[in-house]
Formats: C-alpha cells, structure tokens, sequence
DNA sequence: AAGTGGTCTAGACCACTCA
DNA sequence: GAGTGGTCTAGACCACTTA
C-alpha cells in the first residue's frame, strides 16, 4: 500500500528522476557531480531497490547521469565539437554573431584508431548510388583525446580508383579527395543526409557510448562537377561530441 | 540458480534482446509487427517477469519497439519527412544520383497545432545573439497527417518587428520572412547548428514521443545581407520523423 | 571490508485494450 | 473477462571500486 490512493500523480520513481532531472538542468549538480545512489534514494524515500534503480535509469537513458560501477551515478558532460558542413559561406565572412551553443573550436587532432581497407561486393544501397556493384571500402574510427567520437566507411566505384592509393592505407597527402582529383575526378558537389537514432550495440561499443547517447549518422555523397557519384560516405557521430553548423544563403 | 555458472557471456536479458533485434534489423519482423510478450518471454526462456520487461526495455530504449499498453510490443517504423537546408544546389539540378534514405519528398501538409506570440525578455543566450534585450516570441507546433513532428521557437529583436504582423498570430502572406522583407530586413544568410540528444519529458509529452526516440534539436539563425541578425529559431525535431539534408559545393 | 551498481527471482495490484 | 504492459515490494548473489 502507498499512502497516495487517488488522483493522477506521476509514478514515484518518475517523480524522483524529476527531481534529480530539475538539480541537474538548473546547474546545482553540474559535469562530474555525483547523484544520490541507489541505497540513498531507498533510505530517503523509503522504496525498494528495483524503484531507485527505476528512477536512475530515466536519467541515464535521457543521457543526463552515468553509471560507474562500484562508484556511483554522475551528472553527464557535454563538451562538442563543431563540425563545419557547408562552410561556403562561414559565418565570420558575413556576420558577427555568436554561435549558441559552446564548442571547441580549437583544433584538437583527430586520430585514426582503425583502419580498414578492402575491396567488397556492394550493397544494394550503396550500389543503387554510385552505380556500380563492385566498390573499395575504408572503414575507420576517429578520435580525439584519445575518445573515439566518430565511425566512418568510405565507398569508392571500384572501376574508377583501382590502382591508386585510395585502395591502399596510406592516400598520402591531401587524402583521398586529393587522389580523385588526381585521378580527374575532384569533388564539386556534395549532399549531406543527416539522420539521429539510439546507437546499435556494436556501434556503442566502438564509441564507447554510454546509455542514453543517440547517435548523428551522416551520409554523404560527392559528386564531380558533371554530376558522377565518386564516394559515399557514412558516418556515425557521437552525438555528444558533436555540433554541426551548416552556413548557406537564401 | 542458474545453469550457466561460467564463461562471460551477456546477461539472460541482453541475449534475448539481441535475438529480437537481429530479426528485426534483418526484416523478418517488420514495421507494427508484435515482438513476444512479457508472458511469452517468461514461458519461453523460464525467466522472471523483470528480466523479460529488462530484454524488451532494451529495445524500446533503442527506438527499435513502441509498447502499446493493454496490446503488447511492437516493431517501430521508420518514414520520415525529406527537410531541405541549403538547398540552393539541389541534387536533381546536377546528378541524378539516388537518396540513401527512403523518405516521403511528396509534400504531405504542415499544419501548425499551436501557437503562441508574446512580448519577453531575451534569456543570455538569445540576447547574445540577437543583439537584444526584448524579443518577441512565436511559439508554434507543427503536425503532419495531425501528428505532431515540430516545435520551433523564433526570436526577433523587438526594437526591430515591433508594429508589425510578425507580433500577431496571422503573419499573412509569405510568413515572418516576407513582413521581414517589408520591414527593409529581408534574411540573406543562415547558421544552423545542429544537435541530437535525448528529449526532455516536455518534449517527449509536446511530440508524442515514445521511449528510445531522441529529438534533433536545430538552432537556425537569419542575417540580413549586412550581418544583422534578424532571427533566431530553436526547432525540436522528433528524429523518427525527419531526415536533414544538405547539399553544397566543394 | 564496505559500498556501489548489475542481474535476477517471485510474488502483487493496477489500468488499459480487445474480442 | 482474459491478456497486456506499468508499477512496486522484498528479498538474493555477483562484480566492481574505493579506501
């Protein structure tokens, strides 16, 4: 029996993860700050455990607390990066506005962690854009400080780059855009497919996700100038670790 | 007691959460078809009512599955809107290169279920950029086929609008830009930055958004040529319901 | 060694949906 | 009215972290 019989009150566990939600939002428990744990919230509410646990679980799923194990649960931190997409026209050039939201703009190094180079059988996806069925792949992980932040795969007409360094580790300088013009091939257009989704399970592992982190997942294409598909890119970003900016004009 | 007292295998739930989500990602279970129960996972594996409701939490988490209360769990599906940013260069102008997302381009009718508009105080941040301490706001939300897919939240320096229709409900033709237009400010330049997070529970309520759905939030500024800001609008994007994209040059 | 979160059992009552 | 998911209790054992 709980002592509330009537109206519509939100469930108790509901009301606690608003609560905590409500310190964390307004800047009381702030980046790293440690949350009432599962025997504080039983004590103080008089609850069983599997109803703390419940009302914990809302805010790591709302990706506001982390769990440590045999530590605790923390407030969450979001420290982006801006990701310049469109940057045509970047924003310094016209304008003197500030950007909303805080980011570093700083140019921490990327890192690639992984790298994988291999020529596969396309997918129906991938071959119903770039019109080929046979395609070279390089897949890799980006990180920064040492955190990965973003799953990338490449796909590239396997008739178009044999023999250049895209199929190899290494694409020297300038990277594979460059090896395209080189090939006469340069990048002129590109579109931009932007989804958001909760991550896979292999997906958060090699992001080292924690519960509660959706995903950006980007694909995007590049086209020449006369209109050839030359790669097609997915990524899967970090949603945390990530701000995108898209400058363009009316 | 159970009978696998080694090895590292996942937890009980997991292994069932993984079975289901691998006959969902592979098609056999599709768009609205009913995953298992509660009861029927219970009698299947011999599990414990909790650890059931933990194998299918997991994939409503994942935005994999809407349980339908009194029915049973269902697989989600996925059709969202086509929204065009930059779009000064569209794809059909110059490639015939094929999305990688399905999505309805045909345009199905926003209709806006709500709205607001009122004189405020500009918050820091919207101050900052706008250049403003007083603002006037519209509040709308938007819906497709009446569900609800939007919020958006525009800002314009009150010092600038004030007196004309942009501070009314019924901004007449041509919306907030073209009274912009009127007003010698016509938008010559936009930012958006772009997030994905999960929703807060007002949004979750405001969207109709099931568990595991994060939201993409936007922030869109406008600049007249001269680099005035002249708008700021924070959209909240129900993720499930849209696609973004994006189309610039090299 | 004490405390923490992770998993699991075995019950219970409720509100809701659907035939 | 039978079945479904939603909430909650009261235990248990485990792996892990911290001191």
């Amino acid at each position: 029996m709980s002592e509330s019989p009537v109206s519509h009150e939100p469930p108790i566990y509901r009301r606690i993860a608003d609560g905590l939600r409500a310190r964390i939002l307004s800047g009381e428990l702030r980046d790293g700050d440690r949350l009432p744990g599962e025997n504080a919230l039983m004590a103080d509410h008089a609850i069983a455990r599997a109803t703390a646990r419940q009302a914990l679980a809302v805010l790591i799923n709302e990706g506001l607390a982390v769990p440590k194990r045999g530590s605790g649960v923390y407030v969450r931190q979001f420290k982006p990066i801006r990701r310049h997409g469109a940057r045509r026209l970047s924003r310094e050039q016209w304008g003197q506005g500030r950007a909303v939201w805080e980011a570093d703009t700083r140019g921490r190094p990327f890192t690639v962690d992984r790298l994988e180079v291999a020529l596969e059988r396309a997918t129906e996806e991938v071959a119903g854009v770039l019109e080929s069925d046979e395609v070279w792949v390089r897949r890799r992980r980006y990180s920064v400080d040492s955190r990965p932040v973003q799953l990338a795969t490449s796909y590239f007409p396997a008739h178009l780059v044999e023999g250049s360094a895209i199929t190899t580790p290494d694409t020297g300088p300038g990277g594979v855009y460059a090896r395209l013009s080189d090939l006469g091939l340069p990048p002129a257009q590109f579109t931009e497919e932007v989804r958001a989704r909760m991550p896979r399970p292999w997906e958060s592992g090699l992001l080292d996700l924690p519960a509660g982190t959706p995903v950006i997942a980007i694909v995007r294409t590049a086209y020449t100038s006369g209109g050839l598909p030359v790669e097609l890119n997915e990524m899967v970003l970090d949603s945390a670790a990530y701000v995108l900016q898209y400058d363009f004009e009316a």
